[in-house]
DNA sequence: ACTATTTTTGTCGTGTACGATATAATCTTA
DNA sequence: TAAGATTATATCGTACACGACAAAAATAGT
């Protein structure tokens, strides 16, 4: 049963690590106002401008039952709108206020603070983000579900 | 602002990577009537036997408000028991169950079929597994606060 | 044109995570 | 040995995740 040991897990550590990862982003967040998955939202909408509730859901894997609060919120904070389409009613595209905007230049050392924290070299950095974007290719590819598509 | 550019972060993939695996395993442990946390809780207890809710905590890196809740489920499931110390009445003994123990021989091919669904080599997932260690490690280090160790 | 299907977004219920706080038992130390 | 600090566990509130389902708009097929 040694591959039921804990020490012999890929996932653990996976799992592990990704939550250390929000707990190391939380402090330099809580100076915007906002979470980590709030924080990768701001990301793409940095990054893309305009973008439907779909699209965003697309980029980060996450369906809507988890995005519609998520936007919600950061519309209270006023940092992001929704416009429903014209053209299709059931579309709702999300975009940035002024201030949202504004946030970027507050937010852009906070990937290298956490590159540091981790303490590792940039070589392992490197390999570790080539590995995982492969493994969350090929998952994604077989269990990411066609609703979400 | 490439940095901020979504393709250019570590913590992204790691963070829906880590997602992803529990959605990997779901079907797998619905098998069991248990969820991925749950399933990590029979991990360390097959391999320990008993344990107090502490001592789980630091292997998992859990503090007790997520703990407890999950741990009363696997009581509420007859898979494992809670004994409290008789000489530190503040210590709770966790331990399994003769249901619990005999789940260990379902799940003994459940790591496989992950490592299988990820379509990576068994190159590729060593390598991640040492990365994943050392980033955890280090971070852990940092991170883990005072009041869980 | 009209019904059935699909698409896009949203709501609801359950189960983690985790900071803040509570509570009871033990230990410290004056 | 009694007050104060520490330790182990638990509770509470907030914020994700996600399966199941709902609702409205658009599209397809007849």
């Amino acid at each position: 049963m040694d591959h039921l040991k804990l020490d012999n897990q890929l996932c653990f550590p996976l799992y592990a690590t990704s939550r250390m990862i929000t707990r190391i982003y939380q402090p330099l967040l809580e100076k915007l106002d906002m979470t980590y998955p709030q924080f990768l939202v701001m990301l793409v909408l940095w990054e893309h401008k305009k973008l439907t509730v779909g699209q965003i859901g697309k980029k980060l894997f996450l369906n809507t039952n988890t995005l519609t609060p998520l936007i919600n919120k950061l519309i209270d904070k006023k940092y992001i709108l929704k416009n429903r389409s014209l053209e299709d009613e059931r579309i709702v595209f999300i975009s940035m206020t002024k201030a949202g905007k504004e946030l970027q230049k507050s937010a852009s050392g906070i990937p290298e603070c956490i590159v540091n924290a981790s303490g590792m070299s940039a070589d392992d950095i490197q390999t570790m983000k080539i590995l995982m974007d492969k493994f969350l290719e090929n998952a994604s590819r077989n269990y990411y579900l066609e609703s979400q598509n």
